[in-house]
DNA sequence: AATGAATGAGGGTTCATTCAT
DNA sequence: CATGAATGAACCCTCATTCAT
């Protein structure tokens, strides 16, 4: 049923070399884009042999597409926490930010990675893994809305796509700004550095916001 | 005082053919990522010879950066009319969603490019551009926001840099919605395909949910 | 300690393609110049890819002044059978001439590669190395005359670096009169086809002059 | 009658231009080599269109030579002036050393132009040039000693051809030293440095030596 | 005569991929 | 299963030369 680009292989050896081998290659495509990261380089770096990387995966394309669906899969994971605890629509939300946040902070390379999937005309391969992180995503957006609407946390007059829209965009330039230079620059021009690492205003400032917008 | 990314030669040649170059290397460029894109190619395609090329632009670099500039140049013109009438805080808003739908729509290919920046360790040659732009758009947001305020049509207790970050990530992802394949299917996912294609509807909706947020 | 100017890989393939490499190289080096050759066209007359050249050595320059290093070691190896056996300071000095002869007739290209060096600003990269072939050729000068003067086989009042310069000059421009045909022709108009390929009365004669002057 | 590299253009533009060009030429050529001398560059350098330089000139070969054509004229005019004044062998021979040192000095970019010649497979087009240059070489050189057999300035037993040979490298290496770094740096570890900036000194020392091997 | 934009073959070099060991 | 030498197409870029103006 999953969407795998490795091959067998790379299933049998040892979690250390695997876990050193995608770090690597990680942190070569985040920092280089895909275009100019090289293979054999990535092989040296993980003190492999290129032909072992070929044994694991069939191409530089799968690798980095292995990579995508590896980051998926974590943010997939820590999406699932969300939901984890009851709570009120605000609680949610700022759990959401907070997950976000966290997985930025900790995999900043893999959000680089989406950046570069948008070019290089790689995204078509893993249109199906993008899809089911979109609908998890989506899912969470949805029941937060619906469980916030029984429960009168939210107007009733709501423009829930809209809304959904709204947090999306946010939670993903939250995402981009702390991963990415680029991004980061222009929130630290609006915010400052200061509101960037401090997690808890940030998110406090943020909620404040959508609040009014929204219930 | 101008940042110029192309030689004297370039400005030379006809506008015929000075369009047919830039156009062809913006396609390029935006549909395969700045790795992948071969200077030869576009050469071929815009039916110049590699040297003419080179005789242009220095580099692959300097051509890639000329047309990241170019297209600077375009957003910050466009945004300018922003302010160009009078008119409430909500009516500029609308302009300002107005203008970077219909930028969007006319150059795709260059909102593309911006993501190609991000990656590739492109960015730092075009710092000071990149700067320019985004005091540019602050400096409309602030001035908006200012002006809103005086007239009373914003709350007295906004939070004004987050509200600026709201709107700037609104317009961002929208143009980013209109022009590359991955964020698109996210927006057309939660708001579908004909509110993409709405300029009207899509602002519309967009104004109602920041009017009760910043109001 | 040694300077290598080739790749491990160099090391590790056969003897039989590692001559063929060098032999090929030297030979295209030494007949059309540094400039004009083509590492594309060195690596199809040695047979292997231009991958396999560049996985030996890391570039052009680096090819070009392993074969330079390597012609300074034959040499420096053959200028030590000069002190090889006792004998008078004219026997060695005939010895140096044989030497410098011999190497010249079987390592013609060598000769002219050090021409090249000469020109196109390369020295730098291999200065050390030259300086120690030429700290080798003092030394042999050095001791060659040292005993001389002790063994009262030359003039107590010599002008000993003038001298070392004029026996230098002699060796080396019989080099490369035994090499470069720019030289070869200079030589042949004064003293004839037939003294060049003649090494035993070439350097008789040449004995013969220094005998005078410096006895 | 003389060979003639230039078209008849080059004759006709003025005299301050032909040399803007010369110089420059020569001066890109000696410090680059010939395979690393652009044409364009120097063109630009002496402050002419690319397409003038090919009205003077029809291939950057004939440029070349051109300039090589000049040196040897320049050369052997002053080689006229070693039998300009009547004399001793021993002073013409002084007054030769004196010309070749001075004619370094003045136009040290020539003799590096030399050094270009012997690679590069360019001396066949000027096989004629040279040929006549190193006549007048002997022709001085056989005068000289000839005119000092008569007057018994020399041995009677002298080895001809190896005298000229002798003298002939010492001048060569002269110019060599005092004109490209890889041969100044052989002179200056055996002589040192003042002695090469001294033309009295150096001469004094190269005549006692070559009176004891002579005479 | 003078210009310099245009050309494109050919340069040095890289790197994804294969395969014999 | 692991290795890493070997491959060669394709890359970016240069520059001698031409020719329309």
């Amino acid at each position: 049923m999953k969407t795998e680009f490795h091959k067998e292989t790379f299933s049998k050896i040892s979690e250390e070399k695997r876990d050193r081998v995608l770090t690597t290659a990680i942190s070569e495509f985040a920092n280089l884009g895909y275009g100019a990261t090289s293979i054999n380089t990535i092989a040296k770096k993980a003190g492999i042999s290129i032909g072992s990387l070929y044994s694991y995966f069939e191409s530089k394309e799968h690798l980095f597409l292995a990579l995508v669906e590896k980051g998926y899969e974590l943010l997939e994971r820590a999406i699932q926490d969300v939901h984890a605890e009851e709570g009120t629509f605000w609680e949610k939300l700022e759990r959401l930010f907070y997950v976000a946040y966290d997985y930025s902070k900790k995999h900043p390379d893999m959000n680089k990675l989406y950046l570069n999937l948008a070019n290089e005309n790689l995204a078509p391969m893993i249109e199906k893994s993008t899809e089911r992180l979109e609908q998890c995503f989506q899912e969470v957006y949805a029941t937060m809305i619906r469980e916030g609407l029984e429960k009168g946390e939210l107007s009733k007059d709501l423009d829930i796509p809209m809304a959904m829209f709204t947090i999306d965009n946010l939670v993903v330039m939250l995402q981009f700004s702390l991963s990415a230079d680029y991004f980061r620059r222009r929130f630290v021009q609006m915010l400052g550095e200061d509101v960037l690492e401090d997690k808890e205003e940030l998110t406090r400032r943020l909620l404040e916001l959508l609040r009014k917008a929204l219930s």
